[in-house]
RNA sequence: GGUGGAGUGGCCGAGAGGCGAGGCAACGGACUGCAAAUCCGUCUACACGGGUUCAAAUCCCGUCUCCACCUCCA
């Protein structure tokens, strides 16, 4: 079983091999930390997420390195328009990004490095970019430093692009560039116009770092001058990524292997985007729906492919999620697998019961859609199982259903999920009050249908319903769960 | 101007020369006191125009439409 990723620096799918065995580095362009995370940010979470989980399902250790930009233009921008401190509105925006990950079961990345943390390691590689001649001081006194693009001759290598065929970048004020495309590897201070807290000193004067340069030094102090998996959105591709690559390869250092990039979430058929206005951050959108559901909508498309978004498709998305969870929950319940009432302290599937449709599928360049598709036929037997109770083939769907839902990242059997999945009450005092009285009206409503007075048992039905909770008739007496 | 990607049934969404992914919705049936859930069945689509082939959604030529990037952007 061999793992092929689409590396979108070669256009080809390759056989995934790893530069250390058994161990992977990721790394993933995280947020500018100018505004809270929309749909499109956390699509690219949860899809690194589950690139994560299937490498560790394939036995790699993995180390996941997200970046945070917490000084650049934007935020400097939005210091000035809302007068807090640049590092407030970064802090607070970071804070914004974590409640995303948690809501949408995203685990935390090994290490999140901030560009502000790692002035050291920037400084040190420009220096290296400046003595081999890759990058100059600008001459007109700004104290911009510039990566020179004509000097390194692989420069478009990752986008595939002719320095010639670029269209000349409309930069009315070509400040001291050589070429137009030459991009700023520090930015000068501005004094009086931009904080002075927004400045470290360096040999060729005081500054910040431009943006792709903190990646490239960022990537090398944590997964060294050459690692396998670099990601991100596709619309990084160019110039960011490109830049990083020829910055960090200038520099002498091999970088990335293999190049990953996700598909873009559109609103109104154009990408989701800050500036555009055309966006949906996470938290005003899991106010509608559940974050297991939006995970379910996010993954089940290919990576690299665009998710329009909708609340339409977003509202099928959830029902055919809960019907895989509706399977999860009875069958646990019937085989008396813990369940989020009481959290599970069993570890995920093992590996080895995955269907094999699904591994084929995931194999295939993270192909998560056929995964699905592998993962309802499953669903499917085990509802049919589930019909004659418990059997050691339903805890064998079971299983094998919670450990290709482990790899996605939506075991609503994790406790993860316990808070938001709102289908059943906690394991706390109130729940179990909850319980009894429930268990109580369950059972005046089984006296009056043993009676017949379905009238009477359908009154107390529907004041459960009313109440917010849903009641369900099985062979093997009623169940109850919470849907409001 | 350059570089990529996409157009699939009522909807979402895979596939990539033959053998009907999957889900949602709808309809019919089974089960149920009624529901719910579940199961069984029905619904044969690939932007358009040509071509290649015994066979094309899939290959070739042309056309149209849309998206991303070349400027900050996941």
């Amino acid at each position: 079983m061999t793992l092929r990723l689409f590396n979108t620096a070669t256009h080809a799918l390759e056989e995934f091999v790893p530069l250390r065995p058994g161990r992977v580095g990721i790394y993933h362009c995280g947020l500018t930390v100018q505004g809270p995370p929309h749909i499109g940010h956390i699509r690219k979470e949860v899809v690194f997420d589950v690139v994560r989980r299937w490498l560790e399902h394939h036995g790699y250790e993995v180390t996941l390195i997200a970046n945070l930009t917490d000084i650049d233009d934007k935020v400097l921008a939005k210091s000035a328009e809302e007068r807090r401190p640049w590092w407030a509105i970064a802090y607070a925006n970071e804070l914004a990004l974590h409640s995303a990950y948690r809501a949408l079961g995203c685990r935390a990345p090994t290490y999140e490095p901030r560009a502000t943390g790692h002035i050291p390691e920037m400084l040190e590689l420009v220096t290296q970019l400046i003595a081999k001649g890759h990058a100059y001081v600008a001459p007109d006194g700004s104290g911009d430093v510039y990566f020179d693009v004509r000097s390194w001759p692989a420069y478009g290598e990752l986008s595939h692009q002719r320095v010639d065929d670029m269209e000349a970048a409309p930069d009315s004020n070509p400040r001291g560039k050589r070429d137009p495309r030459d991009f700023a590897l520090w930015k000068g201070f501005k004094k009086g116009a931009e904080p002075d807290s927004a400045a470290w000193p360096a040999p060729w004067g005081l500054g910040r770092p431009g943006w792709h340069l903190e990646c490239s030094a960022m990537a090398g102090k944590y997964l060294g001058d050459e690692f396998d998996i670099h990601g991100g959105g596709l619309d990084l591709r160019f110039p960011h990524h490109e830049n990083e690559l020829a910055q960090s390869r200038a520099a002498g250092r091999p970088f990335a292997r293999y190049w990953m990039h996700n598909g873009m979430v559109n609103l109104g058929g154009e990408k989701m985007s800050k500036s555009v206005g055309n966006f949906l951050t996470v938290s005003e959108v899991v106010k509608r729906v559940r974050p297991i559901d939006l995970r379910y909508y996010l993954v089940a498309p290919h990576y690299r492919s665009t998710v329009d978004y909708s609340e339409e498709a977003l509202a099928e998305a959830a029902t055919a999620f809960q019907r895989i969870e509706g399977f999860v929950t009875r069958a646990a319940e019937v085989s008396g697998t813990p369940t989020a009432r009481e959290p599970a302290t069993e570890a995920a599937a093992p590996a080895g019961v995955l269907c094999a449709d699904f591994s084929a599928a995931m194999d295939d360049d993270l192909g998560t859609p056929a995964a699905v598709g592998a993962l309802h036929e499953v669903v499917k037997e085990g509802n049919k199982l589930l019909a004659d109770g418990d059997s050691p083939a339903l805890r064998g769907s079971l299983a094998a259903v919670r450990g290709m839902l482990a790899v996605l990242g939506l075991d609503p059997l994790d406790p993860v999920w316990a808070a938001t999945t709102g289908r059943r009450v906690a394991g706390s005092a109130s729940g179990q009050m909850v319980e009894a009285l429930v268990r109580e009206l369950l059972d005046q409503r089984a006296e009056a249908r043993e009676r017949r007075d379905f009238a009477a048992a359908d009154r107390i039905r529907d004041r459960l319903r009313a109440a917010g909770l849903e009641v369900e008739d099985t062979p093997s007496g009623p169940r109850w769960t919470v849907v409001s």
